[in-house]
DNA sequence: TATAATTATTAGGTACGCCTAACTTCAACC
DNA sequence: GGTTGAAGTTAGGCGTACCTAATAATTATA
């Protein structure tokens, strides 16, 4: 291991990595400063940093391609930011829009303790739902919606 | 308006004069730079940067007072980080410390459209709860606790 | 009141992350 | 195969926020 925690932004950038290796097949550095809202050098110099920590595989002018490592913290990073956006807009009623947002920026942030309660969380609400569904049937209610 | 938007970092520099002076009467750069974890010229710098925008009164050598504007945002990052801590304690279950340090961080990212939905979501659950002990009741159960 | 200890400031340096401007490389087309 | 436009890189600069070391001011104590 090189170094152990990474910045937020670097989080971000493996995680628009994946995101268009996953939508456009391949990343280039242009997708990704457009993704991040930010110029193509600052990606560049982003990525030499990243090849450093052997979180990318990026050859000059070529694609960039996330090693096993990298893309290991980019599905973490994503997935914190897939169960945020539920959160958000299934929990609290956020639209998504404003869910993404807020996401992108909670995800660098918030513990695994609390996002692990957040999943416990919306495990219990699910339940609770079909608890509830069942109990209005089962006494003739008509069911919500 | 010397510049609308303030770093999480100056947000914490307020923060923590709040909570100096509302537990200390007073705050002094030692105490500030104890409480953020920072060394004394961080402090001595912020407070610098704080004073051109007018959000604190800072003689040399002397105590650091908020402005009246300065307190608004103190007061407005201040309440954001107490409703954060009811929510992770109160709905997520998150131990008081853990709740916390999340709520530290969370405060400068979340948007006020999700700290209404929070606070919404927490009213909702403590009626709900009302709730349930009055059906309870009702039906000659015993209350829980 | 002079000295010591504490508190605060200034000076100067580092790391990060962004930018613009200038240059290079690549690919696509005539 | 040379030209041209897009994509990418390098160079150099800026702002933020932190640090250590050195210095200054204040407060406490002998």
């Amino acid at each position: 291991m090189k170094s152990l925690k990474l910045s937020s932004n670097m989080e971000d950038y493996l995680e628009s990595i994946y995101n268009l290796e996953k939508f456009n097949k391949v990343a280039r550095v242009k997708d990704i400063a457009q993704w991040l809202q930010v110029k193509m050098p600052s990606v560049s110099g982003a990525l030499r940093v990243l090849s450093r920590k052997n979180l990318i595989k990026h050859e000059r002018h070529g694609y960039v391609e996330l090693t096993a490592s990298g893309r290991t913290i980019a599905e973490q990073v994503q997935q914190k930011h897939q169960d945020l956006t539920d959160f958000f807009t299934g929990v609290l009623r956020i639209n998504p829009a404003q869910a993404a947002r807020d996401a992108c920026r909670v995800e660098h942030v918030v513990s695994r303790t609390t996002m692990n309660q957040i999943k416990k969380f919306m495990r219990k609400s699910v339940n609770q739902k079909k608890t509830k569904k069942r109990k209005k049937n089962r006494y003739g209610k008509k069911s919500s919606r």
